[in-house]
DNA sequence: CAGAAGCGGATATGGTGCATCCGGTACGTG
DNA sequence: CACGTACCGGATGCACCATATCCGCTTCTG
């Protein structure tokens, strides 16, 4: 989006054809493995896995910070605009929890966004603002749904990191069967949030 | 208890009495470090905190995976039996939550058994045996707690896992507020699997 | 007091990730 | 086409880390 974070800011020349399409390259095989193997992936393995040489990708990212806002400036952006909409929302606690769904939804196949969601630090690129929109508007959710009655009063924006951290802990189970249950979790957690309706059950 | 996996099974011969004596401080300095550390913490580590040299911890455990053992046998036996009372109970839902509330505070404040808990792994010495004597007596009270009415009947075993693993998530958590909230989580998550009774509130 | 048992911790070993450097390659402009 | 330049490759050096050993010295015990 920006090259902030690429390369030297001064150099902006545009790079000789060749060098762009690695450069595309690199993204895509950084997202591919830092999807599975997580940001503890190396660069030497995107590099190898692009099919290209370790040089080249230092060349064009310092290191693999560079990389990663590189890889997922954009989900990250994507997920905020999510939360975005979710405040257009009537129903603030359906919004909320329909954004969860689809954010979590995401981060299930991708261990890199799963460890970017969950890691507080992470620098101050795009990754750290669109982290920051992503809770705030979530923490203006929380309180619309409470003060609508729909979430328990005792629920704060604190309640953010725990939630997010147990269905993950769920997604990153080795069991096959287990970590593709995280919805079941997800919803039962949800419930527990929600403050206790008029229940005819 | 048994000095199976300490030092070469064959010699049997009883230990010099400073010997002794430090075999002790090496044990409990392990319970410290890896109680705050994790497992991964160093032998020499341990070496370090208990005041003693890294050969004096080489020369009694032979690896880690020795002084763990050492370590966390009898803690996980204690758990194990904890399970094991625990069938005697005629609520077997009460009883299963009672097991998951007592065991979950022991590891808490305990980083290593929760790493314990969660490694499907680490070997086939008393720690596997105990863990499985665990799973198994959570098995036969979910397996009543379903029978009973007041387990989900969805809810299984392969449960078990994912439910730790979402506490434990929490308890990791870096903020100290949020990891203080576990007990929270975790009553959400049982409300969550109990069967939905007649409820009156 | 002799000699066996035990101790200490500097150090060798092996492994891992990071980042560079420079001879060679490919582009693209004149 | 030819030449300068941007770019590529990946072997290689570096730094760090946990593990495990070895052997001169100390402490115990009979």
């Amino acid at each position: 989006m920006d090259g902030k974070t690429e390369q030297s800011a001064a150099t902006n020349r545009p790079l000789r054809r060749d060098a762009e399409l690695n450069r595309r390259r690199i993204i895509d095989a950084g997202r591919e493995v830092f999807a599975v193997r997580g940001l503890q992936a190396t660069l030497n393995d995107v590099a190898h896995h692009a099919g290209l040489g370790v040089g080249t990708v230092y060349r064009r990212f310092p290191d693999k910070q560079a990389l990663a806002e590189a890889v997922f400036v954009d989900e990250l952006d994507d997920l905020a605009a999510m939360a975005r909409r979710a405040l257009d929302d009537r129903d603030a606690f359906a919004a909320l929890a329909g954004f969860l769904r689809n954010a979590l939804a995401r981060a299930a196949d991708n261990r890199g966004l799963r460890e970017l969601m969950r890691l507080g630090e992470f620098g101050e690129g795009g990754i750290a603002r669109a982290r920051l929109g992503i809770t705030a508007h979530c923490a203006r959710l929380m309180e619309r749904a409470r003060a609508q009655g729909t979430l328990r009063d005792d629920v704060t924006e604190a309640d953010l990191a725990p939630i997010v951290a147990m269905v993950d802990a769920v997604m990153a189970l080795p069991e096959e069967r287990s970590s593709a249950q995280w919805h079941r979790y997800l919803e039962i957690v949800l419930d527990g949030l929600r403050a206790r309706p008029p229940r005819a059950s």
